[in-house]
DNA sequence: ATTGACTCCGTACATAGATACAGAGTTTAT
DNA sequence: ATAAACTCTGTATCTATGTACGGAGTCAAT
């Protein structure tokens, strides 16, 4: 439908022209077919793809994680079970970010409480209370 | 109290010896004053200090970030309410991305079914789940 | 008092994820 | 039909976050 120019990609989805480059070289974004000696042109699909992988990015996956997580949309026609499982493993890794988010941001919000409780805190252990039990302990190597 | 060597203190927070430097060399970590001649020794505390670190970066915060939320910690005796507002946006951020993770792994758990319906997905709508309104609109460059 | 493990400091290298630039071509508005 | 703005390819550079290394000093156990 709709017939952006890489630079008006760019500015909708919120990054650089650069960086759409950078992400067809990395395989994120398929390059588009491109009239010989002309320009490319993307559709609005593209826009909304970027989009994504920017806000995955924010949530801290990884550029392969991301690429990972637009395969198991795209390629959900074929091995039923495979992607089953693997998607199944995207939710239980998303659910441990989700956790440890709920922790820091209940910790953080007990400061603000002990922040209106007085006006003036005290020397608030913070470092006390966001570190014990603030996030699950795992095993340090 | 504890009297730790730079090796224990590291293997204590599950980090490398050399993340240890590189932490004191960014500020984020003080160093401590060492008998001339020798070795610096460390503190409990600084252990729970680098294992917040450590989940934090975990978590997508980036070593800027996470030293602004040390720094909350330890500034607290100063002005409550410039805490308390940073605080605050930190928990807005945290929400956030708690919400848009929601929002991600709905977008899988309704892949997985359709995956059980029928043994052959279809075109899940992932980006469709995420990409509108999960994070607040930024003014994009 | 010597050996092995550890530490110090400075610097170099590594990786992910962009970002910038040079020099040439293309589009578009006037 | 020309100038401004944009795009192309390829390569180089940047930032964040470590990680590794060399050569010298220190500690602790035998």
């Amino acid at each position: 439908m709709s017939n952006l120019t890489i630079g008006a990609l760019a500015k909708n989805a919120g990054v650089g022209v650069e960086t759409i480059r950078f992400y067809e070289r990395q395989g994120l974004i398929e390059q588009p077919q491109k009239p010989i000696g002309s320009f490319r042109h993307y559709s609005e699909d593209v826009v909304k793809r970027v989009r994504f992988i920017r806000r995955a990015k924010e949530l801290g996956f990884s550029l392969q994680e991301i690429d990972e997580l637009l395969n198991l949309s795209l390629e959900s026609g074929q091995n039923c079970n495979e992607v089953r499982t693997l998607t199944e493993a995207k939710i239980l890794d998303i659910s441990c970010k989700i956790d440890s988010l709920e922790k820091m941001k209940k910790a953080l919000s007990r400061l603000v409480l002990a922040c209106d409780k007085q006006n003036q805190t005290q020397i608030c252990p913070i470092i006390e209370s966001i570190v014990e039990g603030a996030l699950p302990q795992e095993n340090y190597k």
